[in-house]
DNA sequence: CGGTTATATAACCTTTAGGTGATTGATGGA
DNA sequence: TCCATCAATCACCTAAAGGTTATATAACCG
């Protein structure tokens, strides 16, 4: 898993509408204009929030004729759902194997470069 | 699901330090010396991440004298998961229920307003 | 009280994000 | 060829993010 995705991933899911436009994507390809008519928004800024979704990897784009069809791309989401997995001990009922699966895990020591390319364990 | 706690969420989840916070805090509470000591960072900087993880309600903080323990609060990390389970369909193998499972999701028509608190089906 | 420790806040700086309007580029059709 | 359409890019603005140093606040301890 490309860790330093995760940045532009989690980053490109924090914004609603970048969030409508994959939800859009979800049921099937879209051309630009299609995606910016929903929006109180113009055209290149929908253009924007594209480049942002493809530099994470959210969407890949394709050619017909004058249009840029946009394809939603899920793996990056799957890496940010196994990211999260991690903590799903958490949020799910029963705190009571957590000392082993902390264990199971092995928590190395934090890392002192948040640029490096690693993220801890939890 | 308080959706416009997402874009906090998830924002708050883009930044490796703020990952890297998490993921100590998912071994037990730690104060904010503690939390700062592996990064190459000054203590306001992790306080102002602290505050941060604390607006997403990925943190909550009591106190103990001069401590202000902070606790993972891993609610909002479940409701991020939430949102990504909708995707699941897109990096699981089995493409061939797709269309049911859109018939299912009854995707209603795109929101024109971003800032609205209501994100679409996908 | 005075000092030490832990944390928060203020003021500031630089970079990035998200938007705009105007323009340019690519493609297809009359 | 000329024009219309779809989309990208440019120059610009404002606000927010992420860091700094310096200072303030809060709680404990001698």
């Amino acid at each position: 898993m490309d860790l330093n995705r995760l940045d532009a991933v989690f980053a490109a899911l924090a914004d609603p509408t970048r969030r409508a436009i994959l939800a859009r994507l979800a049921s099937g390809e879209a051309g630009v204009m299609e995606l910016a008519k929903p929006f109180a928004m113009t055209q290149p800024a929908i253009s924007k929030h594209l480049r942002v979704l493809e530099r994470a990897g959210l969407i890949s784009r394709g050619r017909d004729a004058q249009r840029r069809p946009c394809r939603i791309e899920a793996r990056p989401l799957a890496e940010a759902n196994e990211w999260l997995e991690r903590y799903r001990q958490f949020w799910e009922g029963s705190f009571q194997r957590l000392d082993s699966l902390l264990d199971e895990l092995q928590s190395p020591p934090p890392n002192p470069d948040p640029t490096s390319d690693k993220d801890q364990q939890p």
